[in-house]
DNA sequence: CAGGCTTCTGTAACAGTGTTGCGATACGCT
DNA sequence: AGCGTATCGCAACACTGTTACAGAAGCCTG
């Protein structure tokens, strides 16, 4: 046997680099292959050797894309409080995604159309909500939260931030907004909906 | 002059119609005009005299879409209680994204890459919203809301309402959950949150 | 009823896409 | 040193959206 493994990792990242700089700037419709090769001065094929087709490249993305996201969650601490820790929690995913739109868009719109995510790849994305799970578990047990499961509140609270922030990058909301106070006066809002001592159960 | 405006009605919903079953059926990336022309029994040329372009024949899907989900917010009724109101325009909104799951990816999830809506289009999905705003503003009034900028609110019970049901088209909830239930409850308490007086203000 | 103008539609071409054989190259191991 | 294999570049294939160029089809005017 011969040559195992060699897969210039330079030129790995200077792909995946270049990908992102093209999502981001001229959107998925601008990421073609030979595009993309062309500016990193190689061929199409060796997207193949190194990725193996578009959308295993944009896998790469997408996990790339959870990583970051994964580090901002868990840098995210627990406090006394846990509605503001939830509120924390939102703020912080929103960063992540004002950070990095074109890779939330991959994330979690489906703006590259024949992509589907890897198994591994779905697992790190399952596992990016585990602070989250904390956070509700830890507000649940101190009583501020409702015994509910927890899975529900946190589902909650995801479908909020999410929505919120998908409908920001989508230019859904109105001009004029203070879209920054109005998310976090959403978020708390939501927290203290789910708030066991305001309803008084 | 001769010949105004033929424009069969007939091949145009039949188009409408075959594109929306591709859509729903095999993805946006099944939805080729080569193949539906030659589904609906034409050639590719009928497409671009009918609406104009790819782009254009989705905004017609995006028109339909929005139509059909006008009619069923503008269907929930107000009754006593504004937070009940709420939920109730939520379950229309989740009812309204299930029933036609591939418009609902084109209106609010970029599925088609190059597609954007057009201004009365647009002007058409911001109307959507007056139901809710209604709503909010009655709760406001009776002083079951907070009294913030209506917007505010009306946003956030959107903000909820999308994120959850986009991560359920998308697969992202985890599997075993009753999905109705705990949207319905993430509904409730997400209104409740916004309740004066819950909070003693 | 005939003619002509306009609108529409089909064929075929163009540029671009993802993907894949094929041959050549370059590298690591024996 | 040389064999063997992984990688890469070229070119082709099948596909995409779009459009130039005709031909056909219809409606209004005379």
């Amino acid at each position: 046997m011969a040559r195992p493994r060699t897969h210039d990792e330079a030129l790995r990242l200077r792909l995946l680099d270049r990908a992102g700089e093209l999502l981001s700037t001229e959107g998925p419709k601008a990421l073609s292959l030979r595009r993309l090769a062309s500016d990193a001065g190689t061929s199409t094929t060796a997207v193949y050797s190194l990725f193996g087709s578009k959308p295993d490249l944009v896998n790469a993305l997408y996990t790339e894309g959870f990583q970051r996201f994964e580090s901002r969650m868990k840098s995210v601490g627990r406090g006394a409080d846990p509605i503001a820790d939830l509120v924390g929690l939102g703020l912080a995913y929103r960063e992540s995604a004002l950070a990095d739109p074109h890779l939330y868009s991959i994330m979690f719109t489906k703006a590259v159309p024949g992509f589907e995510a890897s198994p591994e790849a779905t697992e790190l994305a399952r596992r990016t909500l585990d602070p989250l799970l904390a956070t509700v578990r830890a507000g649940i047990e101190s009583g501020t939260f409702s015994d509910v499961d927890p899975a529900v509140i946190a589902i909650s609270a995801w479908g909020i931030v999410h929505g919120l922030v998908s409908l920001e990058l989508n230019g859904n909301l109105p001009p004029g907004l203070d879209v920054g106070a109005a998310y976090e006066r959403a978020l708390r809002a939501h927290a203290e909906g789910w708030s066991a001592v305001d309803r008084g159960r």
